[in-house]
DNA sequence: TCTGGGGTCCTAGGACCC
DNA sequence: TCTGGGGTCCTAGGACCC
């Protein structure tokens, strides 16, 4: 039996916002509870012992679930859907504000558990990650008389060591690239762990609905289901040559390659941030005469933070953009490209002073936004930041600048 | 009672240069 | 005098992801 040239493993915290918020609330453990809202009253103990929640019902405004228990997940509220949509289905369900301090110390914590194991991770935000399983001794050993078994062992020293770690539990799926590694990590959720060879593609993956690809969002889901592609093995079974006739040369081509299970990304481990933005939905639409001196105040507070962001980070910036959403959800961006690069929170507002110009405002606001791209770094040296920005792992030597 | 905030990548047209 | 081809940068919008 041929056997795979890597073994790549995808991690992903089970309910992980929410997890962690039981582990303060333990009292809460089964019950439906939502994180979410900027505007959520934290619990409160009362003098007799007892808690008191905000519930689901009591919500007004603007908001969404950024994620739920499972149980509120059984009730049909799921991340992304607006608060107030959610409080229909389940009104009684508990509503937590987000902690994401909390968030991103227990991210720190399972990052650096799995590390112990296995250093070769790629960040994919808060609450997951890829970890090259390849060159790790239980795997590679392995190799040649029992390798499934030497995986999967690895597979939960990583989870063990996790849950010592935090407390928490994670699911994980493991193939021979990323692409079948982040759909398994799916198939056993919470606390599972997935292994998968290209033998397992015709019996586990194609009977999978298309949104199961990461890469395959709401847009090319609806419109692969209209040309009655409804599974993963539906698209295999096309003929590539029309898939690229219905969605273009490069994503058609994707398409063919990834419903057949091919990837041959890499796991990185470092990467330099391409822009950084701060934005904000407001709590009612705004007029830009009417809130003329309220608006300017938001952005340049807008302008403060991304400024302070830049400082900490220590980047600067050749190009600033504003983002401006109006009701109805239109969205406009605006960018101005800089002979040099900027920093401070002056400079980026009179960049954007001079976005702003070429914006028509012909109805009310309900986001702004700042981005600036194009970053350069200012000062410290690049290899004590690489080891900060991603502790535990072995970064990635750099290509350090001639000047 | 629609739709947060932080990102990445891709496309496509026009400017500009050789 | 009417118009090639390639490359890069800038700008705007959109799909997608966590």
């Amino acid at each position: 039996m041929p056997q795979p040239d890597r073994w790549i493993a995808h991690l992903d915290m089970d309910a992980f916002y929410a997890s962690v918020e039981l582990l303060r609330y333990p009292q809460l453990k089964g019950l439906p509870v939502v994180i979410g809202g900027r505007r959520a009253d934290a619990p409160q103990q009362r003098a007799d012992g007892s808690w008191h929640y905000a519930r689901l019902r009591d919500y007004t405004g603007r908001g969404v679930v950024t994620t739920s228990t499972y149980a509120a997940r059984d009730l049909g509220v799921f991340s992304a859907m607006g608060l107030m949509k959610a409080a229909l289905r389940a009104p009684d369900a508990v509503l937590l504000p987000a902690d994401f301090d909390s968030y991103r110390k227990y991210s720190r914590l399972f990052k650096a558990a799995v590390a112990e194991v296995a250093p070769v991770i790629e960040d994919r935000g808060i609450d997951e990650i890829y970890i090259d399983l390849t060159d790790v001794p239980g795997v590679r050993d392995a190799v040649g008389h029992d390798p499934l078994g030497g995986v999967k062992a690895v597979a939960r020293e990583i989870k063990n060591s996790v849950g010592r770690a935090t407390g928490l539990t994670c699911s994980i799926g493991i193939t021979p690239n990323k692409l079948l590694s982040k759909i398994a990590s799916e198939l056993d959720k919470p606390d599972g762990i997935t292994v998968l060879t290209m033998e397992d593609l015709p019996g586990r993956i194609w009977p999978l609905a298309v949104r199961k690809i990461n890469g395959i969002g709401p847009k090319a889901g609806d419109k692969l289901v209209k040309l009655g592609l409804e599974t993963v093995g539906d698209i295999a079974a096309a003929d590539p040559r029309w898939l690229i006739e219905q969605f273009g040369d490069s994503y058609g081509t994707w398409l063919h390659h990834a419903s057949h299970g091919r990837d041959s990304r890499p796991v990185v481990t470092h990467s330099e941030p391409v822009s950084l933005s701060r934005e904000t939905t407001f709590e009612r639409d705004l007029h830009a005469v009417h809130d003329r001196a309220l608006l300017g105040q938001i952005m340049d507070d807008l302008c403060e933070r991304l400024a302070s962001d830049l400082e900490r980070k220590r980047y600067a910036g050749k190009t600033v953009g504003i983002k401006l959403r109006f009701e109805g959800f239109v969205t406009v961006t605006r960018d101005l490209t800089l002979k040099t690069a900027i920093r401070n929170a002056a400079d980026i507002r009179a960049a954007v002073g001079q976005c702003l110009k070429r914006v028509t405002f012909d109805k009310r606001l309900r986001l702004m936004g700042v981005r600036i791209s194009n970053l350069s770094h200012t000062g410290q040296d690049v290899a004590a930041r690489a080891a900060v920005n991603s502790p535990g792992t072995v970064a990635a030597p750099e290509n350090l600048p001639l000047f």
